[in-house]
DNA sequence: ATGTATACAATTGCATACAACATAAGGCTG
DNA sequence: CAGCCTTATGTTGTATGCAATTGTATACAT
């Protein structure tokens, strides 16, 4: 039951060098933990649990909670009671349906106005998980590296708002749970599609680019179909 | 210098029917003073003097704040200090190509799934919206009438996440100040964009609904430049 | 035995109080 | 007189405490 809140602490203040308030440490703690799977969708989030849990008093914790309530990370249930936001099927759907416009622009922009090195960059990262993949890396490794190629590609987008918007929608993905890393049969599809992606985007081609990002999404989210088909439980919980 | 919070204060009691919680209140009223201009980006909020003003304590109006914050109205300057965002120059670019690109979506989206009480709906706002311009109403009131027609494309697109974005970027650009129709010339042509995209839906072309709101979007944009250049002030405050 | 009402516990919402920090002003020293 | 250091003031960040609302359990009545 209980979670290992240190180690998402511990994780956070490497990355930040313990430079993060109280208030933003909080957030990506809890943003971690739900990344982890470590507090499902649904599960009930007790302030003064959670307070104590983390070693903080309720004020910053809850100031981390308003951002992530703003976000749609977390809603409040019936009775105002806090809990992990539960994603119902159709917006599975919406979400993926969003993605695809947004990689889409954001691959054709891209592809017409990056600069070279953005664009050596994104091969880069591309070629680093080509070999990745060979060495038969783990699920979270490879998640991790599918990651940076797709926010290569929105900072190279030069659109901040765009690049805001598609983390802001990763951020919602992990609330459907394991990534599609999970099936064996769907990561040489990924890195295929990845290659027309980056190829478009080195060739310049904008249109191409956009068509080939929209097509990974159109997979991908075929892909987290079956995924959920397979985690299929009793809707009773 | 002191702003009337009491009427929107007023303004959000009565839409709400009191029946906000302090936190959301405050929200709401924060939004609608920097909607209405009574906040320029860039003026620092102290929350001392703003919870006073507003009666309600430093608690909610953080969370309030911190809300605001993670929607990008509201940000952090050197020193921790909060100010109203402004926006660069490249930010409206950025802005109006999201926006282009989301309102074709939905435009696309209403065209070929809303339901047919959907589309009378958007058709009976944009004849309210011809009526008023002949009436020549106030540049508020056409402002929301135009704010109801987009809103109710992005509900008709069924797509929570894609409304949920569209709705963020409308309020983000509050921040860029006056709207178009503060511009005469333009409003005719508004009301003759507005009627493609309407044509479009009703008749369920969701290419040309979408090659429609693009346009719509892309001389939008265009407007806006016109206003920035004749509100044009040195740049040194 | 089941349904309802009442009382109690727990949790959220809000306010106040305190601590840490940044800023700006004034005095002191070179 | 200029520059720096010190101090004072104001603002943000965090903690705690109280009030109000909601969930739950138990007891009683049907």
């Amino acid at each position: 039951m209980s979670i290992d809140w240190a180690k998402h602490s511990l994780a956070v203040n490497q990355r930040y060098s313990d430079s993060l308030s109280a208030t933003r440490h909080i957030r990506h703690v809890l943003l971690a933990a739900i990344t982890a799977g470590d507090i499902m969708p649904g599960t009930r989030l007790k302030e003064t649990e959670l307070g104590k849990q983390l070693g903080f008093s309720r004020t910053p914790l809850r100031e981390a909670i308003a951002a992530l309530k703003a976000e749609g990370i977390i809603e409040t249930g019936e009775g105002g009671s806090l809990q992990v936001r539960v994603l119902a099927y159709q917006d599975i759907h919406a979400l993926y349906e969003m993605r695809a416009t947004l990689e889409g622009m954001a691959a054709r922009l891209a592809a017409t106005g990056a600069s070279p090195a953005e664009k050596l960059f994104i091969n880069e990262i591309r070629i680093n998980e080509t070999q990745l993949i060979n060495s038969q890396a783990s699920a979270a490794a490879l998640a991790q590296i599918n990651s940076k190629f797709h926010h290569g590609i929105y900072l190279a987008s030069h659109n901040g708002f765009l690049t805001e918007a598609l983390d802001r929608l990763s951020r919602t993905m992990v609330l459907l749970g394991p990534t599609a890393y999970s099936l064996p049969a769907r990561i040489q599809e990924i890195a295929l599609e990845h290659d027309s992606i980056n190829e478009a985007i080195q060739a310049g081609h904008g249109d191409d680019a956009e068509a080939a990002a929209k097509r990974h999404l159109r997979n991908a989210a075929k892909a987290r179909l079956q995924i959920i088909a397979g985690q299929q439980r009793g809707s009773l919980d």
